[in-house]
DNA sequence: GCGTTTATCGTCGTGATGACGAAAAACAGG
DNA sequence: CCTGTTTTTCGTCATCACGACGATAAACGC
């Protein structure tokens, strides 16, 4: 082998969730160059003889302080071009992890700290390397996957109301549903979710039931936004 | 750079075609060890200062002989489980192309002649290293991407007619589609396909009018397959 | 008890779709 | 020239999904 040219490889994260009705991506806050002190997404090398899905579930558990999350975890896409990284040849395999709101405060085991960034803030402001890039992608993912796949349960505990998932769409997709509808094709398509028979009590209004996921792996037909 | 594990990077090319009715996957046969005699996915190393985009696009036209292909070219997914190659750490970016029936004769300037392989026909068949995986994922994204992407087009020669394009359907998802429904769809969706102004001639029985891909990126409502 | 809030059920019109009939436009063969 | 065949293209009709609402149910605060 010695005769190819040697990379090194690491795995990046893109992990979103739905926290006070806004859409935040996990970022930390470089303490060493290159790009200290900007912002990038959380990731890291993988070990030589790590499966590349392990070092992604690797640095996710590190940087959420969760040994398993419930969410959801898929590749996005893998980044290689010369120069990306200025220390040498460094292809990144960038995953997508989408997470219910965390009761735990995110500190990793790193030196830098990770924090939750609202992505409708972060407006202007540049990541370090080509996270810029990797993020708007997981994002374009993550609209789109939301559209024909339950994916938006994964932004949710494990048990949630209708209204608990019509605030993600609404969320992730920056529009507004109409609750009736809503409801109506959320309970109405198949696998979609399964109640679990009991409802909320406390909260303002009429209790809501509660669901779980259900076994659909696809929506049919997809819940689409309306392109207008 | 030192400090991290050394990775070898190659690109590995899924490359599907429609032809004689048939769903055809460009395989090559290894003349080398490992898997010296087995049908592998056409690829190879990623140069040292080369992106990974230009390494697939170079793969491809030096398996297909042509420089510039009109098809469809996208990024599939990256593959590096230790032990996936016995020669050492090798990570795989693979890429899906889709291209339509190519005239010229398919001769690689590499020693392995690269042959189109039925992908009904593969059954039991075991390609080199995870190459089955690959393919398996790179069949099950071509499948998926027709139902809501105009990439069905990315099959057919710049001009096409509304059967050559149902039939490119018919052939990846192994259905049978109602002709007269299909061409009510496919040019009552907005930007799917652009008609030339001329006719087939010589074919048997009416002639059909010819189209060009439309400036779509996306079909909005997609062309749903029945489930049941 | 009453207003407020939220969840859930219905209704209605519209547009997309599956199933199918029918006409149009070429050709082959008598 | 006529007829049958093939393929394309246009219509029709019932059904279904969906957007835009109205209406009711079930909690809470006062």
């Amino acid at each position: 082998m010695a005769e190819y040219p040697p990379f090194a490889v690491t795995v990046d994260l893109v992990v979103l969730t739905v926290r006070a009705d806004e859409l935040a991506v996990l970022l930390v806050r470089r303490g060493v160059p290159p790009y200290e002190g900007a912002w990038a997404l959380p990731g890291g090398f993988v070990g030589a003889d790590e499966d590349l899905p392990d070092a992604a579930v690797r640095e996710l558990a590190e940087e959420t302080g969760l040994p398993e999350p419930a969410g959801h975890l898929e590749q996005l896409g893998t980044y290689g071009r010369p120069g990306r990284d200025p220390r040498g040849r460094v292809v990144t395999v960038a995953w997508l992890a989408l997470l219910p709101d965390l009761p735990a405060p995110v500190a990793g085991t790193d030196a830098a700290a990770a924090e939750w960034v609202p992505v409708a803030g972060l407006g202007r402001r540049r990541l370090a390397f080509d996270h810029d890039r990797i993020l708007a992608d997981g994002l374009e993912r993550a609209r789109a996957k939301l559209e024909y796949t339950p994916l938006a349960t994964a932004f949710c505990p494990a048990e949630f109301t209708v209204a608990q998932l019509r605030t993600v769409y609404e969320t992730v997709w920056g529009t507004h549903l109409d609750p009736r509808n809503f409801h109506r094709k959320v309970t109405g398509t198949p696998g979609f979710v399964t109640p679990v028979g009991r409802s909320t009590e406390g909260d303002r209004g009429r209790p809501a039931q509660l669901f779980r996921r259900g076994p659909a792996t696809l929506l049919h037909p997809p819940m689409l936004r309306q392109q207008r």
